[in-house]
DNA sequence: CTGTGTTTTCAGAAATTTCTGAAACTTCGT
DNA sequence: ACGAAGTTTCAGAAATTTCTGAAAACACAG
């Protein structure tokens, strides 16, 4: 197990990238190599091609599934677990939304939700208010993403590539719905 | 500038959601003041109302700039900046989608692309097919991104308020286009 | 030019996250 | 039951990120 040069510069790019997006640099290499192997791998050819201990990729591996992004397979006769990246990218892509939106959108909107529960008083009038408006518009764009997740992806895939057709369409069609957005006036 | 309970609740939730968003703690909770007061605030407010270094409101201030979140205030006969947050929410959004696609997404693009020149050779057709894969899958999410981001926000909002009608045209109007996600086989 | 009120910078302290190595655990064959 | 091959756990080391305090820089008034 060692990577070309090819891939080797892919990987350390998904390493690097790992804190913009919010996972350790192991994991992203690890999901890297898995990502561009053609064959499923286990523990010890990760540990060789990343060159990081053991128990780092074990912690990689755990995270990675925790996150559905790798399978498990086993070969017969062989005890040893070895790991691939589901061959669907589109699956890829919804499970990295849906676990974003779980860890990044879901929490807030529980907390927005709460607040609105509780009486503000007097002196939140204003907060309150404001509060309102994020949690509707965070509502309003999950469940729009709801909507698009329902698709299978055939007609997901089709709708992307219809481009300026949306546009289109959403001009003659959406005229009649009317806009709700308020502008909150400020001093 | 003391917060209120329910204020306080607020903002606590957006610095602890800080890490996950990828930014630090102060940054997320000196926005959480902002967006709450009704009126613009002067980097001494923030330092009394979140009890942290006056240093540490001044570089927060300064990555929210730079990230188009905040606007700079001034008052006649004053000599300090106040802050507020634009007051459009759909504008906040479009902001936030886009640095992170900047952040997030484009370099990993332009990566893949700059693959994509290189001559693989033989030992790296396997791998060459699966960044193809990838940049054309994130290329194709991106152009539907810049689709949605040309509509003025009226229409937007307007779309998203749609709910199953999109569903419904994409029925009826999607299947035309063949599907392109090839699948590669796995040993 | 000097003084006052303000913002910015930056080196190092503090906090947090990531990684390692050693030990513990699991599973299976004999 | 024992040993071999594999995996997981976890305390502390290493690396990274965030925050502070002191100093510097800036902008204006007198």
């Amino acid at each position: 197990m060692t990577l070309t040069d090819y891939e080797q510069d892919f990987v350390l790019h998904f390493g690097e990238m790992g804190s913009r997006w919010g996972i350790a640099r192991t994991v992203g290499q690890t999901y890297a190599v898995l990502f561009l192997s053609e064959d499923a791998l286990c523990a010890d050819d990760l540990v060789e091609a990343l060159g990081v201990s053991r128990s780092n990729i074990s912690m990689s591996l755990k995270e990675l599934q925790a996150w559905n992004l790798v399978k498990l397979r086993h070969r017969p006769g062989d005890r040893r677990d070895f790991f691939t990246t589901p061959d669907d990218m589109w699956a890829i892509v919804r499970i990295l939304i849906e676990e974003r939106k779980k860890r990044e959108i879901d929490p807030t909107l529980t907390k927005l939700r709460e607040l609105q529960m509780r009486d503000p008083g007097e002196e939140n009038a204003y907060a309150h208010a404001r509060v309102a408006e994020l949690r509707e518009l965070i509502e309003g764009m999950t469940s729009f993403y709801d909507e698009l997740n329902q698709l299978e992806t055939e007609r997901l895939v089709a709708l992307i590539k219809m481009g300026s057709k949306l546009r289109k369409w959403v001009a003659t069609t959406a005229k009649v719905i009317p806009l709700t957005t308020k502008k909150t006036p400020k001093g």
